[in-house]
DNA sequence: GTATATGCAAAGGGTTTGCACGGTT
DNA sequence: AACCGTGCAAACCCTTTGCATATAC
């Protein structure tokens, strides 16, 4: 198993950072929710401590992030959704048309990464990946209407 | 040459839109800015005719995307950057670190994006793709320094 | 003439910030 | 005890919306 989880609390305090119930709240509930906005991360905090506050909530994901423990993608026009950083990136598939989202294994992705990162010297973050277009759904559905699609 | 701006009134038409100076004149600034927010092209078209609104440049902004003029994509993580629809599709590398944007063609990425077709039937919008990660140089600086980024 | 597009102003969502208090180290 | 983190409220940015007027067709 990997230490993401395990090592939570040392990773912020080798940062410098305090280890509070709210970071560890936060920390829950994004585990749990798998992709969730702000909102809807204080939801389930404030389902155990009431009196947490969004503030508190976008500042703790800000410091989540900065030690690696969570990354968010923008996967609609709205708020962006964070996810724990797993072992096994994996990027998001959101479909302009129904709005679904997949996600799916970085495996194929991360071929291109590397001959960019050969080529051009960029290095992708995997996990923030979101490409957005159809869904095979509604591409099928398209095939015959013209259209242009965000 | 293309028939992309050429045929931009037509293009409208045929959709059912009317043909106004300030789509016109949004068109045009998007065409000369390259990659411009919702604001900055304002400010473009304001130099032009100086009593167009924000909310125009907003209403307008999707139309054209609508007809296959223009996209966007979301290269910082405040508002969306427009650009004309081009032959050669580019997608955009967003350092998380110094903020710079890059534009590359985006011809390796599609052979990504039609493996992705076959193997899963998501259609990708090639135009619309942010890639967030470190360029170059700051991959390079950060060599030796145990750190996330976002 | 009729439907669509625009300008204006107000409201809305999402996020950030200043400050005083409370908690962790 | 010192400093960092939190709650609260206000401010901020970006975007959307309702409505009356103007304009393209």
């Amino acid at each position: 198993m990997s230490d993401y989880l395990e090592a939570w609390d040392r990773r912020l305090r080798s940062a410098g950072f305090r280890i509070t119930p709210q970071r560890q709240l936060v920390l829950e509930a994004v585990t749990h929710l798998q992709h969730a906005t702000p909102e809807e991360i204080l939801a389930e905090v404030q389902g155990t401590a009431a009196g947490v506050n969004l503030s508190t909530v976008y500042r703790t994901l800000e410091v989540l992030e900065q030690v690696g423990l969570v990354t968010h993608a923008h996967i609609g026009h709205g708020a962006p959704t964070y996810h724990v950083v797993d072992e096994i990136p994996h990027i998001h598939l959101v479909c302009s048309r129904c709005r679904a989202v997949e996600s799916i294994e970085g495996t194929n992705f991360e071929k291109f990464a590397n001959g960019l990162e050969k080529l051009n010297g960029f290095v992708v973050n995997i996990s923030h990946v979101a490409l957005h277009g159809l869904c095979k759904k509604c591409a099928d559905d398209s095939q015959n209407v013209k259209e242009y699609v965000i």
